[in-house]
DNA sequence: CTCGTCCCCTGGGAGC
DNA sequence: TGCTCCCAGGGGACGA
């Protein structure tokens, strides 16, 4: 599910919404995710209070008013969602629902679960002063909406691989937060074929850059896009899978030529795109 | 190093 | 209706 579109709407849910709050308990359903839940996670949060709710590439990060900051991540099922009613929360607390596997609640009455289904998310705390070189954002490449994706960086970073252009801009070490979807709409965008060898491709870097940054703000100003689990903290989907260009539309045509639209796999994904287009 | 392949896990949809 | 197969937004561990 979750690439940056849908994670950022997630961090604005979770913001706006637990700024401030006090964490009264954590209930961990099982003992790992992805990965294991670490010693003393539940008894490092309680008591805490959440002051913001950040987000690097993929990951949220949740600053507590300690030296830590929670880390978690969303796989490819992972849900928030806020109870934001006294009873609706209890309920919520106490239940056995499917798949909550992480259930937080507040002083202030509310609560917060994490539901997953696939448990390819993730939930960790670490501290705050050391999150640029933890081990889970090192190597992570620049956040595509600022400044250091440029169209400089990103000629400079296709020009040194071999591989598939998609590919490479679905690796979080070249760009951060971009995956199957955005990848295929940004190359139709950019009008640039999928299956372009990246050193090639790097020519193209300016309009490249400029796409992926164009889709991803579309798609968070639509609420990011809900195929299947994708959801905000508030349960609302988001409405930007109405606008796929390419992904998802094989056989159907393209939005700007009216060629039909092709799939292909690349590294075991399906890629999106039109052979008329794209070049 | 980089690249491709496989795997983790559950659920939903297509096809028979 | 029910079974089997395939596929899914991510990412990390392998081996070549």
């Amino acid at each position: 599910m979750p690439e940056l579109p849908e994670v950022e709407t997630v961090r604005r849910g979770l913001d706006a919404a637990l700024e401030n709050a006090v964490i009264e308990s954590v209930m961990l359903r099982r003992k790992d995710l992805r990965a294991p839940f670490p010693d003393g996670f539940a008894r490092a949060l309680a008591g805490r209070k959440i002051l913001r709710v950040k987000r690097r590439a993929k990951y949220l990060v949740f600053n507590l008013d300690s030296d830590d900051a929670i880390i978690a991540h969303l796989g490819m099922s992972g849900r928030f969602l806020i109870a934001r009613h006294p009873v609706g929360c209890e309920a919520a607390a106490r239940s056995e629902g499917k798949h909550d596997h992480v259930v937080f609640t507040f002083k202030d009455g509310r609560a917060l679960i994490f539901n997953d289904p696939r448990r390819f998310g993730l939930m960790t705390v670490a501290k705050k002063s050391a999150l640029a070189a933890h081990k889970l954002f090192a190597g992570t490449g620049p956040e595509p909406l600022r400044k250091g994706f440029s169209p400089e960086y990103l000629k400079a970073a296709l020009a040194k691989r071999k591989g598939p252009v998609k590919t490479a801009l679905m690796d979080q070490a070249l760009v951060a937060g971009v995956g199957n979807i955005y990848a295929s709409e940004a190359l139709f965008l950019a009008g640039v074929d999928p299956r372009k060898p990246s050193h090639k491709a790097a020519d193209h870097a300016a309009k490249i850059a400029g796409a992926v940054r164009q889709v991803l703000k579309e798609a968070i100003a639509s609420g990011g896009s809900s195929l299947r689990d994708f959801r905000h903290v508030s349960g609302e989907e988001g409405f930007f899978q109405h606008r796929f260009r390419v992904y998802g539309r094989e056989g159907k045509s393209c939005p700007v030529c009216h060629q039909r639209i092709f799939l292909i796999r690349q590294g075991g994904r399906s890629t999106f795109f039109c052979k008329t287009c794209q070049k």
